[in-house]
RNA sequence: GUGAGCGUAGCUCAGUUUGGUAGAGCGCUGGGUUGUGGCUCCAGUGGUCGAGGGUUCGAAUCCCUUCGCUCACCCCA
């Protein structure tokens, strides 16, 4: 038997409920705050990602799906969206033709890794980005609008982490200082922290061990390390998301993984979904345009997970409301071609009907009208043929009443729809 | 890449310690009512016990190998 591979699943109907309401609602809330939607190709040359996301991440060094064409060009299956948007939107002159430089994109993700509870190997983002903006009231803006966003999917305990990693001016000299303390430190540190201290300094922070925690506490924060404009553009959009009412926590241990991130970094998470309990994370990449070629242009956007917005969810018991739905029964052959005729008749009138086709009986057909959470039965057999109606059942009270067949559309849409 | 747990019916699982030739609940189909669902009762359908090899008179059960799934580490959505 051939399986999805592995990280890959199949969704099927039974969930799609929740994905075109995440969906749907991500639609409507985020054009409401004038974002476009955009779509980019599916996989791009793979030095976009290695050169946006950074030479030596995780993501480019070993969970990229690299393959070449036929033609021997290296191509890589997007592990992430934002470098595909920003390289369009270069590639479209999209700074000279848009008015609004807001877009927002839905779609799947690769990346090799081990799959886990809320992690898979394709995975599905839906992520806004805002080119060309650089005031901190555009961050809490965002910010405010993924509440927003969480609140009309009924998801309201989400917890809000914020920090700023500085700029290329102030960075660089945090980050030597941060070294040099671990270093004096280096061998009360954990084994994965030691590792941690050469390729990825800041990654400390986010150690768990108890021992570790001690040491990390009277490390450096980069807060205090900030350059004036950096550490000015933190605190205003602290004050915008307090003038919104936005509770949060400054951490100084989200780092984010992606090389491109400057200045505001922030990321949701949501209780009871296990260990990846990130459902949205993202930040300010100022230097990402000019490092994809275009001219120097800030930038700001957030990536939401969309399977683990799924997972949310379902954690707090929320599902789509049942459809309104009528089942066609009919009791012989002559009712059952009269009834073909009718149910298309209801569709091109706008009312969802089922049937069988299986020669059931009329019990089983009920049963399994039943069974499918149908609100009203329409019977046609043989008494309903001779005088031209069909026996309208409701199912919550069993009642029932004939109906003629021609006033049948409008009786159904005053019943269920009305 | 590392670690742990788990693979038995469509689904959830029991049976594995103490080898004797596979079970329950739910689901599905039909019937109790030849034109009336849910509740209930009856009957039926359904399994290469993940795969391969070994030990044995005999393996779901013991041993070896292998594949897969899940969770966690790492990292991230």
């Amino acid at each position: 038997m051939y399986r999805a591979i592995r990280g890959t699943r199949d969704i099927l109907p039974e969930e799609m409920g929740l994905w075109h309401r995440i969906e749907d609602t991500a639609r409507e809330v985020f054009e409401l705050y004038g974002y476009g939607e955009m779509r980019v190709p599916i996989f791009e040359e793979t030095t976009l990602f290695s050169r946006s996301i950074g030479k030596h991440t995780d993501i480019v060094e070993k969970e990229m799906y690299t393959f070449t064409d036929r033609s021997g060009k290296s191509l890589t299956l997007r592990p992430e969206a934002t470098a595909g948007v920003v390289r369009a939107w270069i590639e479209h002159h999209l700074d000279q033709r848009a008015l609004v430089g807001r877009y927002y994109y839905i779609g799947p993700m690769f990346r090799y890794e081990r799959p886990q509870k809320g992690r898979y190997r394709q995975f599905h983002q839906i992520d806004a980005e805002i080119i060309g903006e650089s005031h901190p009231a555009v961050d809490a803006e965002l910010i405010e609008m993924l509440f927003f966003y969480l609140n009309r999917l009924g998801l309201k305990r989400a917890n809000l982490m914020l920090n700023s990693i500085g700029c290329p001016r102030c960075r660089p000299g945090y980050l030597d200082k941060l070294r040099r303390q671990v270093k004096a430190k280096l061998t009360e540190l954990c084994s994965d922290c030691q590792s941690r201290s050469e390729r990825n300094t800041l990654r400390i922070f986010d150690c768990k061990n108890t021992n570790c925690q001690g040491i990390i506490n009277e490390l450096p924060a980069i807060e205090d390390h900030l350059c004036s404009e950096c550490s000015r553009h933190f605190q205003q959009v602290q004050s915008y998301l307090r003038r919104f009412g936005i509770e949060y926590k400054v951490s100084p241990r989200l780092v984010r993984g992606l090389d491109y991130y400057t200045r505001t970094t922030f990321e949701f998470t949501y209780p009871g979904l296990g260990a990846q309990n990130a459902i949205m994370g993202g930040g300010r990449y100022d230097g990402l345009v000019a490092l994809l070629g275009g001219k120097e242009t800030p930038a700001i956007g957030v990536a939401i997970g969309s399977e683990r917005l799924v997972l949310a969810l379902k954690e707090e018991g929320i599902s789509p409301p049942e459809a309104v739905s009528t089942f066609l029964v009919t009791v012989g052959e002559e009712a059952f071609q009269r009834g073909m005729e009718l149910i298309r008749e209801l569709r091109h009138q706008g009312v969802f009907c089922l049937s069988d086709y299986q020669g059931r009986s009329l019990r089983g057909q009920l049963r399994l009208a039943n069974k499918l959470g149908c609100q009203a039965v329409l019977i046609l057999g043989e008494d309903e043929l001779k005088k031209g109606v069909v026996t309208l059942k409701m199912m919550s009270d069993g009642s029932q009443q004939e109906v003629a067949l021609d006033l049948l559309p409008s009786t159904l849409r005053r019943l269920l729809y009305g």
